[in-house]
DNA sequence: GACTATACTTACCTGTAAGTAAGCTGAAGA
DNA sequence: TCTTCAGCTTACTTACAGGTAAGTATAGTC
């Protein structure tokens, strides 16, 4: 068995649906290893402890977040589509059993973070703000819709709204969460 | 000591600040009965089991929000007092280290709770709704601030914005959450 | 003074969590 | 063909979780 493992790939890609699923202390190794048909002792073998596969999973949310903003980031473009990309994300992570996002799995269990865990949860934040905020900049600047205040402020309040919407919409339905998406769109004077 | 225990209010405020700290499966018996200086069969004794506990936990939290909010309800009056009580209280629950919401706090561990517990958090997250829903309304009406789309949209966005917000604050301070209480002032129309 | 209910404690149970040490296996290089 | 090593498994440990049954202390009731 002296190939490359796909078991690596495969433990992060559980567990960071149940991580969004039941949060840090909501699974256990069993929960993983059951599943993929392999023993506990392997998920050690590839992160020696639970504080190493979670922050292989931020790393790993990260890699995602670079790989979908780089283009946009680097040579900006419209923001609407941006926008909407935002949207249609988060709509198919909840349609994909990923009802919680990570920074709002990670929230409850804060304080019993490693500090490297947390610098890389404080680091995806900050390049969701920087993302978001240029996001509103220039949708503003190029007329794509239009709002008051700093545009930092708001992307920091659309961010943290769609957190809090995930979390709604898992008692309500994801109705919930188009309507506030849309309710996004309105306070953005998109679509009167 | 057959007088009345006040060891079930202490378990009770306890458990909530600890549940709204860590989550459901973040804190056991043991950090509540340890600091109260009893015994983990005590807290059976009030609450057969961990379920129980958090029945009451809501129930509690309910009855706090029909305290706080059916003079408004039943009688009406200004506005802006509500929402600024709502940013008041938020703010002080942080303080006071209950950082993230209730329903914030269950919404992670929602695949494992009973259909009673559903049920009761339910009702208490459409209780908030309808009290910040007639806030919208009343407030628009009486030109306190201003916004387009439909008051319970209104109302639920701004609620998912105030759960996420408290999230986010944990990670990177109150500052966060009392930018997002004025930049949600800002979209309403209250202070250009 | 016996009885009863409340509010616990003591002592235990079962299950499960994370984690570890040592052994096995198959491919690949020397 | 012997060795090496990645990638596991087997078999274990320690700690702690929620939960329970039986006993105890105290206050009020008859």
């Amino acid at each position: 068995m002296a190939q490359v493992s796909n078991t690596r790939d495969q433990i992060i890609d559980k567990a960071f649906q149940l991580m969004l699923q039941r949060g840090l202390n909501g699974f256990s190794y069993r929960d993983i290893s059951g599943p993929l048909g392999v023993k506990n002792a392997a998920i050690h073998y590839h992160f020696p402890n639970k504080m190493d596969l979670i922050k292989a999973l931020i790393d790993e949310n990260h890699q995602v977040l670079r790989r979908s903003t780089s283009e946009f980031m680097a040579y900006g473009g419209p923001a609407m589509p941006q926008l909407e990309g935002l949207f249609a994300f988060t709509m198919n992570q909840c349609q994909c059993g990923r009802p919680i996002c990570m920074v709002g799995a990670l929230a409850i269990d804060y304080d019993e973070l490693s500090d490297d865990i947390k610098n890389a949860n404080d680091l995806f934040i900050k390049d969701s703000v920087n993302w978001l905020t240029r996001v509103m900049e220039i949708g503003r600047d190029r007329d794509e819709f239009s709002y008051h205040g700093d545009p930092k402020s708001k992307a920091v309040s659309i961010l943290a709204m769609i957190q809090g919407a995930r979390q709604m919409a898992r008692v309500h339905g994801l109705d919930y969460l188009e309507q506030i998406f849309e309710q996004i769109r309105i306070d953005l004077g998109i679509k009167s």
